[in-house]
DNA sequence: TGCATTAACGAAAGCGGTTTTGTAATCATC
DNA sequence: GATGATTACAAAACCGCTTTCGTTAATGCA
């Protein structure tokens, strides 16, 4: 490896004035500047990113706690646009990621925030960590900067950032009523996340104030998979008195509706309207295409990260909560009755 | 920060006692072994990473260098999933993940070697990268432990991995002609991908082999995105004599191509048959469902992480080119004919 | 009892940078 | 031309940990 050393050797200066030119003081001269410059990329001379941490303690780079497999219904598709957008942002400001295995090994450090100081990073991204997490308060305590998606963490320098659900679902639920229906079901969240909660929320909240019937046998729930969204229709196919319209608190659930409905020779979209939440890739494609809530990714990823480099960058900037506005994909799984 | 001096001082040993602890050597009583562990933990104490990479030239992060956005098509959804994998096994061996961000900045290390020895990486990822990157041959050279997906990568310590893209593809094309399909037309890549090379070949060995009709219109390509696909599927409606069964490089291209057909009153699966390459996991959904051969997403996950952990390991370890089985997944994008 | 081993621990020199403080030389000012 | 301000550079301590090489004390053995 070639060090600060050898480099100052070669221009004849000090490591000092090396490191000075590296950092962009002022202090020195043109003609000195130019000739460790040029001697620099002779050389091809990296330095190292572990020797100015230490001397620094920053580090360049932020953390990401990525939870994916679980619950791959509203996790995965979604969450990974989510980050690329945040990566673009943060990278433009020379910012790597530093991606943390959720392996646990012994003997090594656990929790968010051990983990974080051990690997000296600037600031922390928390993306799909349950609400339930045994490490946030601890975290939320800190003095570490971290902006989480979809989970309400709120800190001394914790902000968080989520879509508008309770805002969307009201607005999904409009949707339906100007389209004529008046029953309509509700499949939701028995995990307790906070994205969850507010669609609920919302939910019930618009069956109040647009006056809409009640029914307890309507308000189903599942785990943001497929499949839950299919068994959760299956059940609500049993009762006595079905709804028009079923409006599910995401996509693949949504889809799953769609097969539940199948199978008993229903057509959704038809016989009954199925809305979505989050526009997933996948909506656009599935037949009949599904009608339903987006959640702008680009825009969540973007947005955390200029949050994210805010208060990195500014000791006292303080936490926040963050609202990204959602919007209605009108397709084909929802129709209009008289 | 509390350090090991820390430590030391509160255990009444010395900072090499405590860093012996730290990492298992022998030469430590049991009972000093136990005090400096309680310390610890009492304390809170956390290595430094930063300290430690710069004291044994070790960071225990792997970097990756994952491109999405460019040919969204074939990259999006299926790259994360083996990234996902790779991540839990070498996760599990204490890795983390270090993600470079691809925006290129004035003034910072750029080029794949350097910004791997500049984080001291102990090895690389790459994913998703073109072919015709200049940094590649740099990288072939250096000693950097190095295992790419999808591009033929080899070097003094660069090993490379894919599927078996030319036997998945031929493995189709006898698929199809058990079907009864003589006239296959062939959808592939004009990016010049080393997968997209591969099933090209494939698809000219397997006519000749099985003896079917060559005609060059029946030969188009694209980018592995949809819309790509939609558009060689165009051109190929344009010809005077129409194949039974197109086969397509991605599965993007295949869905693009159902369009293509639907827009001209065909229906795919029944009227010409289209078959896939990936299985993504749109390739359930779409209707007809898509017929494709499916890549093993989590086993490449796996084996890039266990070749590269081992091209850590030895140093003397040689390169090798890995492949990956696929499998035909059969859904109802093709038909049989007489 | 004497000697060679072995077990347990510590001193100190790095690893490759940054940063504070200091100093010599140049410059402007009256 | 003496004084104070600036400019351009360097010495050296430090960041937190590892590792080599000693050293001392305890132990094994004859």
């Amino acid at each position: 490896m070639t060090t600060i050393y050898d480099i100052a050797k070669r221009a004849g200066v000090s490591p000092t004035t090396v490191s000075k030119v590296l950092n962009g003081y002022p202090d020195v001269s043109l003609k000195t500047r130019g000739k460790v410059q040029r001697i620099m990329s002779e050389l091809g001379y990296q330095p190292s990113a572990a020797a100015r941490s230490l001397a620094t303690n920053r580090s360049m780079t932020v953390g990401v706690f990525f939870q994916d497999h679980v619950n791959s219904g509203l996790r995965h598709p979604f969450l990974h646009d989510v980050l690329a957008s945040f990566k673009d942002v943060v990278g433009g400001k020379g910012y790597d990621l530093l991606l943390f295995s959720d392996a646990e090994r012994e003997n090594f450090p656990s929790g968010f925030e051990a983990r974080a100081k051990h690997r000296d990073v600037d600031g922390l991204l928390l993306v799909g960590v349950p609400r339930t997490d045994p490490g946030l308060v601890a975290l939320a305590r800190s003095r570490i900067p971290v902006v989480s998606i979809d989970l309400d963490l709120i800190g001394s320098r914790a902000s968080y950032l989520m879509s508008d659900n309770l805002g969307g679902t009201r607005a999904a639920m409009s949707f339906l009523l100007n389209n004529g229906h008046r029953k309509i079901a509700f499949i939701g969240d028995r995990l307790g996340t906070k994205p969850g909660h507010d669609r609920m929320l919302g939910y019930q909240q618009s069956l109040q104030e647009l006056d809409l019937p009640f029914r307890s046998e309507w308000m189903l729930d599942g785990d943001f998979t497929e499949v839950s969204g299919y068994e959760a229709m299956k059940k609500l196919l049993q009762v006595s008195e079905l709804p028009t319209a079923v409006f599910c608190a995401s996509d693949m659930m949504a889809i799953g509706a769609f097969r539940a409905l199948q199978e008993v020779g229903k057509k959704p979209g038809q016989d009954i309207s199925v809305m979505g939440f989050d526009d997933i890739e996948l909506a656009r494609y599935v037949t009949p295409s599904l009608t339903t809530v987006r959640q702008n990714k680009e825009e969540m990823g973007r947005l955390a990260a200029f949050e994210l480099l805010e208060l990195m960058a500014r000791e006292d900037k303080p936490p926040t909560v963050i609202t990204v506005d959602t919007e209605i994909v009108v397709r084909e799984s929802v129709c209009s009755i008289s």
